[in-house]
DNA sequence: TTGTTTGGTTTCGTTATGCAACCTTTTTCT
DNA sequence: AGAAAAAGGTTGCATAACGAAACCAAACAA
């Protein structure tokens, strides 16, 4: 292996998102952030993750400013690790994942958690619009591609 | 390794999620897929990807009802593989990786690819919404756990 | 101040990945 | 039809990523 093969240059915004949130720990690590875990042991405690890995994830997604690293309110002190503005944009994303896997890997009768508007209690729905409201699939779409030049 | 930890079990849609295309590749491969990509060597030639791990992608995406392998319209056959209905339902995670790729992966002036609206060519928005039609962000929302019992 | 938890680092063995060579079946060219 | 090329893989080997467990220093609690 001369290196897992970087992304970074693609101009398909997709392929970059996965360059940096595409690892099998890294979202995993921003779920639970998104629900309110900051500390090294909580993260390793709900992912049952190796602790070396965990280490490094937590470096990687600080280093690309997803999460930051901030001391932790007491005197010493502990780092907690926290979603940064950055981080939160990839909300979208976390319910896009939910969606499909309430929709297709749930068995019929197989309980498993929602998201819920705070307000109200019901489930929060996703949708891809026009600028004019439509909601549309992906055969209403396309791509405009970029050709870069040298 | 004792393998890769599996999160079929997990109560988490987001986790079942990322257990079937949290992979590094399956989503590329997904990707390309939804811009019309069916046989192996166009998404060997689009991706770089070896193509021992290829072969072993499009096996796993097809055993999880993402992809299909048809065989190719001619006579002969050789095969082509084409996403599902469950497949196309990934299309919100793909358009959320894109919008999420778009805001902070690109340097101001740099070109990327755009999706957008078939029949205006205007740019799509993806948008998390109650049911009544407000457009909320994470700090709106709650998670609402279901505890299993043995 | 002694012990315990936190937040790691190190070592080592296993798994995943990439590369290149090879192979068989289609398709194309003549 | 026959030859050549391309498609669609498979195999073997080298290397990088990963996981488990042991170890360790700084914080904190008693």
């Amino acid at each position: 292996m001369v290196g897992r093969k970087s992304l970074k240059g693609d101009y398909c915004p997709s392929a970059r998102s996965l360059d940096v949130i595409g690892d099998w720990w890294s979202l995993l690590i921003v779920r639970d952030a998104f629900e309110g875990l900051t500390r090294f042991s909580e993260f390793q405690k709900s992912l049952g993750i190796a602790k070396n890995i965990l280490t490094d994830r937590l470096r990687t997604l600080v280093s690309r400013g997803i999460l930051e690293a901030v001391p932790a309110g007491g005197s010493g002190s502990r780092t907690e690790y926290k979603l940064t503005a950055m981080g939160r944009d990839l909300f979208p994303v976390m319910v896009a994942l939910r969606q499909f896997g309430e929709r297709h890997l749930f068995g019929p009768g197989e309980e498993h958690s929602v998201l819920v508007d705070r307000e109200k209690g019901l489930p929060v729905a996703l949708d891809i619009r026009t600028q004019d409201g439509r909601t549309i699939g992906p055969d209403e779409t396309m791509l405009l591609k970029i050709l870069e030049e040298e």
